[in-house]
DNA sequence: TGCCTGTCCATTGACGCCCATGGTACCCCA
DNA sequence: TGGGGTACCATGGGCGTCAATGGACAGGCA
């Protein structure tokens, strides 16, 4: 599996460190990153981290813009900027910066959140308000798309 | 034979774990998928849970979302954040989380539901009030296709 | 000198892995 | 066709390992 999914949420020590869960750890092992690339969500109060495949994404989504245009001076410095690469420890933990936590809005505790091939970092309690919205955005596209479903092309079976 | 049907109830052990009946394991291992992918079910109280073939839907479903849209992160955290990879055991059998049982309202024992190419969990006593329903629809759905079928093609396996 | 950071070790509780057992359905052979 | 044997499957339980967490200690920088 090189995917993250689930979500967990660990707590900060009196020292600010917080486990990376296994299973994303060997994620990122396996994408052949030490540490941990992250920096500020665009647009909402969490943090995206990942490895080399969340870095090469971002690479490319800049790519598109010519060089020296403003639209990409402005993704540069709102990506590149703001990034960190964090070290882990022998244990697997990390520390975040004041920066970080602030934006994400983060105390004692951090829900971490897959999202394929990237992961999320939460403050937990706005993190079950978002999930809470997103899922019935889902549940509004899957009414739509099985309305379609029959008059249109059906991929495989569906529910 | 590599659809999910059928459909058993077992029981879960004092550990919490529960066996997945060696026909859908069968099925799972022709999918060479290694442990299980599940998530709650949208809009019900039951888990959808597959292999290769599952995942590959989601994705697609996540993909019709350009990267970094806010579409994409929400979408990605209600069915990637969701998710979960389950081990199997030496002897095919998996460990719900609370989220998953709760979410099912799953306590001692758990019905397995063949839908194709996923299969569906639920408690079972709540799974037959769904059948009786589900039945009921299909009866009346049966009328109306045998008005059309002739002219018009049946698709593909649904639920 | 005092604080921050990185490294190392200890604890404990959950989980993965292994072996054992009982029951059942199927098959083979008389 | 019936009886015995066998193989597979669901289930139970023990035990070792690993993950999450807490804390001690040693540099390095201000």
């Amino acid at each position: 599996m090189n995917r993250f999914v689930s979500n967990v949420t660990l707590r900060l020590d009196s020292k600010g460190r917080v486990s990376i869960p296994a299973h994303f750890r060997s994620v990122l092992a396996r994408d052949g990153f030490d540490g941990l690339y992250c920096y500020p969500a665009l647009g909402r109060p969490a943090i995206d981290a990942g490895g080399n495949a969340l870095m090469a994404e971002i690479e490319a989504l800049i790519a598109r813009f010519p060089p020296f245009s403003e639209e990409r001076e402005q993704f540069a410095a709102a990506l590149y900027g703001t990034s960190e690469t964090l070290k882990m420890d022998g244990e697997g933990r990390v520390v975040l910066n004041e920066a970080l936590k602030t934006h994400a809005g983060i105390k004692d505790a951090i829900a971490f959140v897959g999202l394929g091939h990237k992961f999320q970092i939460w403050e937990p309690e706005r993190f079950r308000s978002e999930l809470a919205e997103a899922t019935e955005k889902v549940r509004a596209l899957k009414v739509q798309l099985g309305s379609r479903v029959g008059a249109q092309d059906a991929p495989g079976a569906r529910e």
